[in-house]
RNA sequence: UCCCUAGUAGCUCAGUUGGUUAGAGCGGCGGACUGUUAAUCCGUAGGUCGUAGGUUCAAGUCCUACCUGGGGAGCCA
């Protein structure tokens, strides 16, 4: 007989007919007649309430039957008179693999997220884990869907590269020198001629560079991959390993770009409460448990309601100049609540500010745009005015920055200039910089948190719980 | 990296101004009862209190350092 899955289980109508399971018990409750086992296969949120008699099965094989447990079941589908449409009343009974109740360290109770982030590798065993898992599955996917949908070209760029000129982040080095004794140059510094690339190597902090190649001869392009970043960062939106979107499209300009990141962003998040509802259901009674800990004033909207409230509202677009006229004429700032004042233009936005601006003042998502020239990337394309570039970050509310993306500056002349004034080495570059000697034209991109999206969508307050292994200081187990 | 905070049984926590054999709930185990729903009731076994120093007649309880977790900041996605 053929294994069915619990998710189509619960939904059949064939009741009488056998059927065989297989799973993992999460809660088992003994009675005088029958023991009830909620048995649960990750196919879905809900378990599938198995009924064993007694009377029908052996004392030995009912004890091994606990929390943990995986078992292969076989039995007739009937109606239920319990709080479920349909269960499982026993006829075979295997163990699979037992779990022994003295050391299975998830119990039929409440964990907290910290003690379950040490046990990461059991923890997909939890509902909440396991509906993380599945709406992050889900994610994956409608990203693909929707460039594919709109002829984008999935572009695999590499994990590991040489560049260093990029300036997003500290960079992990890639070696397969000894450690302990590496060779070294006349002048005492490490010889890298002799490391596995015959040059210093490092992992990627973004794909955004090779993104740029690929779309100057594509048109339009995006990467899914991995990104490492060793800053130092101990929060709740930072790790020190995630997964970035980047598409890269030739012929955008900004106001393209926005136009595809909001729409981007809406369809995401359109596409969780069409096809995850259930789990999406339960990861928002789960957060309302938590709020109910936190003082009235700190409470976030209901999970469903803030997502209705961000896929169905168009996003506030204003620049990085009229934002600070907004703040420097709010409340906070006249109260001198603010811990970094906002000193007018030039002023790099603090997470207070930006979470002004989101939760307070247009209390839904912001694109700020056209940011001062200096505290932004060199790649960024330089305005009109000369001091503004065509940046822009879609800030969330909770989350900040979930994307930051720009138009690129194209004119070779400009590019290099401004790479020089901020020591970038023009020769390094020379392959990026091609793309602006032969057939140069506009083109923008962004980069979305992969993370962080799921963050948002999942209603979760610590980014390490929507990773199944999350790398950060001090943390690489599993 | 900086600031704040925590580290006590498997889990979640309580341990009063430092003072005799360190407590509870949940979970486990044993039993009772019951078509149950994180069942209920009774009983029972688990810890020397993050690590290393120090103060003191006496430290889980005070001090110092370190480690780890959590929250916030910076950096950013």
């Amino acid at each position: 007989m053929k294994r069915q899955e619990i998710k189509g289980i619960l939904q059949s109508d064939a009741i009488g007919s056998t059927i065989k399971v297989s799973g993992w018990v999460r809660t088992k409750r003994e009675s005088k007649n029958v023991n009830f086992i909620n048995l649960n296969d990750g196919t879905v949120l809900s378990n599938l309430q198995v009924v064993a008699d007694v009377t029908v099965f052996k004392e030995e094989l009912l004890k091994k039957i606990n929390t943990g447990a995986a078992l292969t079941v076989i039995g007739e589908l009937v109606e239920s008179g319990g709080q479920q449409r349909v269960e499982l009343v026993a006829k075979e009974i295997e163990v699979i693999g037992e779990a022994d109740p003295d050391k299975y360290p998830l119990q039929p109770k409440r964990h907290s997220l910290e003690f379950l982030r040490e046990i990461a590798h059991l923890r997909y065993r939890t509902n909440t884990f396991s509906a993380i898992a599945r709406v992050r599955h889900s994610m994956i996917f409608a990203v693909h869907k929707f460039f594919t949908d709109k002829g984008f070209f999935n572009i695999h760029t590499p994990i590991i590269t040489a560049s260093d000129a990029e300036g997003a982040g500290e960079m992990f080095q890639v070696s397969t020198l000894d450690m302990s004794n590496p060779p070294r140059k006349e002048n005492g510094e490490i010889d890298y001629s002799q490391d596995f690339f015959g040059k210093q190597t490092n992992l990627t902090v973004s794909g955004q560079l090779e993104g740029e190649l690929a779309a100057l001869a594509l048109s339009k392009i995006y990467t899914f991959g991995p990104t490492f970043r060793a800053e130092n960062s101990n929060t709740t939106r930072h790790l020190a390993e995630f997964w970035m979107i980047e598409p890269e499209m030739a012929f955008f300009d900004l106001n393209d770009n926005m136009d595809l990141a909001e729409e981007f962003l809406q369809y995401l998040i359109k596409y969780a409460l069409d096809n995850c509802i259930e789990d999406l259901t339960f990861l928002s009674q789960r957060a309302q448990q938590e709020e109910k800990n936190k003082p009235q004033d700190q409470r976030s909207m209901e999970l469903i309601e803030k997502l209705k409230m961000v896929s169905d509202n168009e996003f506030v677009r204003l620049t990085y100049t009229e934002a600070i006229q907004i703040l420097q004429n709010s409340k906070p700032a006249k109260k001198g609540k603010f811990q970094y004042k906002v000193e007018g233009f030039g002023t790099d936005l603090q997470s207070e500010h930006e979470r002004y601006l989101v939760e307070k003042h247009f209390k839904k998502p912001v694109i700020l745009i056209d940011y001062p020239a200096n505290i932004k990337a060199f790649y960024m394309k330089v305005n009109e005015d000369g001091k503004t570039v065509a940046a822009m970050d879609v800030l969330f509310p909770q989350i900040g920055e979930i994307i930051g993306g720009s138009q690129r500056e194209e004119r070779l002349d400009v590019l290099t200039e401004k790479m020089k004034a901020m020591d970038i080495p023009l020769d390094e570059m020379s392959w990026y910089l091609d793309t602006r000697r032969y057939g140069t034209v506009p083109h923008s991109g962004f980069g979305l948190g992969f993370e962080r999206l799921i963050t948002f969508v999942t209603g979760m307050s610590n980014i390490k719980d929507v990773i199944p292994f999350p790398r950060s200081p001090k943390n690489c187990e599993f």
